[in-house]
DNA sequence: CCGTGGAAATTGGTCATACCAATCTGGTAC
DNA sequence: GTACCAGATTGGTATGACCAATTTCCACGG
């Protein structure tokens, strides 16, 4: 994926830094100066990096002393886990686990409120979706990002935009992975059809059986990814 | 609340900047350099905060061309508003009632998994909070900190760490809004009986119970907020 | 030997300047 | 009307300098 991100560059390499030095929270960074020259870079890019880190709470700047690492596991930003996976910094399995665990939490309350607060206009975004799907399958490619928005507009027909920014971190935070998801397992077909179940439910505001559906369509990932974890316990290095 | 981020001060003069401009996203910024002699600043401090608000998926740099605005309603990412609320720019109305929404779903489902995975160190810890709130009621203090506290180790319980970041952002973004609530209304006494009730809930593992009372607890707070938004309809001030 | 005070070194916070390379703009020549 | 080229603009980056507060460390005094 590479972020475009400037200042990802530094963090870049600042992450692993940090991780093969065992820092733990509470311990001091080095300087900016001694930053700056251990990473051939200026003081300025170390700045930004550590202002970005700090946004993120994963470091805290106390004036005229010096930077602390944060209990990131606990206190961190998503969005921490989100650059992390976008520069390829791998994500722990436990991570993935629980990413994976919240997302579909996430989804599953999501559609239920869609079938009671949906209206003609979401209808009709998902029906654009799933025609796009049908096209795209027809010529033989992969469903990675119309999967994504087919989610995301049952999201959408939540009516509430916060959820949609959460949900969308998640999508973000995990886009290779389902890349890899709809490359190895051959789903596409499957999971079109189970869209088209959804859209239905939505429709029909029939919310237990669209959770069902939900339910049944996100098992599949799971357990694709809990084997894959189970078996080879490698870090994930697909974000 | 004033955050400690040195970049905080600009981006509190950028944001407020933005939005009398009315710029919509796919606008472009001013450059860096026009954006310092603006707010009498150097360029660095001006990268440092644009730095920020790309991590945060507000403005996109493209490189030797502009500094532009985007989607921020749809795709920016949840801690842009716990920027926000930390510096003490207002959130809309709207924002709060989805805030809440999404925060009440998030807790619910918390104590539901709390009742099956929770472990005997977990009830200590509820149980060391609890006693914790007892002497501070007794000695008439306000349940602020330690109310976030109860809730927390709640999430604590499920044992997913990405679910308490979620969590946690959720009350930083409204740690200074729950201050008033505890103050205008208070109900600190009635809020630490609801928490005893929960814990005991969560002890027997009975789920059904503990999410009934969760909802009831939430639904007090709930009702305070929409009563006030209702009421004045002005933009929330308080984070 | 302890601790107490103060000077020197260190550190984050900030600004000014200078270059580079890619992009953008405007006008000119065809 | 169009294609093209040169100059202005813009983000990306490094360097150097100064400030004020913190921290460190050693000398001095008890």
């Amino acid at each position: 994926m590479a972020s475009t991100e400037p200042s990802a560059g530094l963090i870049q390499r600042l992450l692993p830094y940090i991780h093969e030095r065992r820092l733990a929270p509470g311990d001091r960074l080095p300087s900016e100066r001694d930053l700056a020259e251990r990473f051939g870079v200026g003081r300025g890019a170390v700045r930004e990096a550590i202002a970005v880190l700090e946004t993120l709470r994963m470091v805290e700047r106390r004036p005229n002393s010096g930077i602390y690492l944060r209990p990131v596991e606990s206190e961190g930003s998503v969005e921490a886990l989100v650059l992390q996976a976008g520069i390829g910094v791998p994500l722990s399995p436990a991570e993935v686990r629980e990413i994976v665990e919240l997302r579909s939490l996430l989804e599953v309350q999501a559609i239920a409120l869609a079938c009671e607060r949906r209206e003609a206009a979401h209808l009709a975004q998902l029906d654009g979706i799933l025609a796009e799907s049908e096209r795209l399958l027809a010529a033989g490619g992969t469903l990675t990002d119309l999967d994504a928005a087919f989610h995301l507009a049952v999201v959408e027909a939540v009516g509430n935009r916060v959820f949609l920014r959460l949900v969308n971190a998640f999508y973000l935070l995990s886009r290779q992975r389902r890349q890899r998801f709809f490359a190895e397992s051959g789903q596409s077909a499957a999971s079109h059809a189970q869209h088209v179940a959804m859209r239905d439910a939505i429709a029909a505001r029939e919310a237990d059986r669209a959770v069902a559906l939900m339910r049944r369509h996100l098992k599949g990932v799971e357990s694709h990814w809990m084997v894959l974890l189970g078996r080879d316990g490698q870090p994930d290095r697909s974000g």
